[in-house]
DNA sequence: TATATTCTGTTGCTTTTGCAACCTTTTTGT
DNA sequence: ACAAAAAGGTTGCAAAAGCAACAGAATATA
């Protein structure tokens, strides 16, 4: 995997790359579908880098409810802020859904130029700034479609963002029914439901995971 | 108002600050209470930082219920990552509470570093990283509360963030009980019924808006 | 100090959502 | 290719939340 495909190490590079991941101690784990990557409780203060597979963040509630917090694809960094720190009796943590490759960083050593001072570090930073800022971006859209009041606005609200970023009525839903019912925060049964009405009162066509908006 | 008490320019010296705001050609404005500064329509590119008063960002849908995503105290920044990019017909924007004194800062100008290379930008660049990092915070936490599945649960998960943030189990709520509701995204009355729930199951005491967690 | 306005709190009724149980279809593993 | 597991989908019933209308308390304004 060349690093500097990834949005961390955009505009470094491969030598100087290779250097600074030597620098900061950077290291590759490998793990397998269905394991844990990474837990908010255990908190290290590293970032990863999804190298290769799927995973996605969740938080599993005391009460058993699960709730999808974020996918993560390839190249997908987690963890850069310290966010998602658990409050109370929920859990956090990055679950693979694949097997999967991930690079650790330190945070300390990431944010703060090391001793030889490289003066690709500087690039490293505003990408990491870059990234923060899609990440605040995601959350926000985050918020605005679980602060819709129905579950149908939620639904819409989400379709308008998955069509405003693919500039297309139709696409694809990055889910299974249970886990979009997750991420939307609603009860599985009550969402598909909701969705067939939708369909009959000519709103949406849905096949499969296969939506285009009316 | 001395700027390095901002957290933006935080550990850059007062004479730095003053060069450096010249260099980025800030600029100061006043509002008055109930006055909009800032509309995601315009999408101005640049950041602001509340100088003193007291705004909230915004959200009104197309039918009619708001949406409070954010309370702005003074030296809070906002509009930093050209995030609340409004879907559709909702429309978002920064509402003044009380008289404001607003600092805008192009957001170009903060990000590269400016002909005159003046070190404390890589500071600037830094604080810039951990606001970032806090606002990131922030919103986890505000879809930690919006994904609870019951009107009780986002009261006590928001209370418990709370309850943290102040290390008491007392604590004054930040809103009228109206924009409160805004905040959860629930319906006010529904609200008020819950919270007489709770107090009557022995899980709060609660006087107007002063809060025990019991 | 009187008056208007905004905020707080209640209640009955309606709609939405959640839940549980069940069946069908698709995917996975051997 | 077959069995087992997981995902997709339906429904009746119960619980929760929304809505609207109203009344009392607090705050602002003249």
């Amino acid at each position: 995997m060349d690093y500097s495909e990834t949005l961390l190490f955009q505009c470094v590079s491969a030598h100087d790359c290779s250097r600074m991941l030597e620098c900061m101690k950077a290291q590759k784990r490998s793990f397998y579908a269905g394991e844990e990557i990474y837990s908010f409780d255990t908190a290290r203060k590293s970032v990863g880098i999804l190298l290769n597979g799927q995973a996605a963040v969740v938080r599993y509630e005391y009460n058993g409810t699960r709730s999808i917090l974020e996918n993560l694809s390839p190249k997908s960094i987690f963890g850069e802020d310290l966010s998602f720190i658990p409050s109370g009796d929920s859990c956090i943590a990055v679950v693979c859904q694949t097997d999967c490759q991930v690079l650790f960083i330190d945070y300390q050593r990431l944010t703060r130029t090391c001793q030889n001072a490289c003066s690709c570090h500087t690039q490293l930073i505003r990408n990491l700034l870059q990234l923060l800022s899609d990440k605040t971006r995601a959350l926000s859209e985050r918020v605005e479609v679980l602060s819709q009041r129905s579950i149908r606005e939620k639904l819409m609200c989400y379709f308008m963002q998955l069509a405003a970023g693919k500039n297309s009525n139709t696409f694809e839903l990055p889910f299974t029914m249970i886990d979009f019912a997750d991420f939307l925060s609603v009860n599985r049964s009550a969402m598909i439901r909701e969705l067939g009405k939708m369909k009959k009162d000519g709103l949406i066509q849905i096949s499969r995971r296969t939506i285009t908006l009316l």
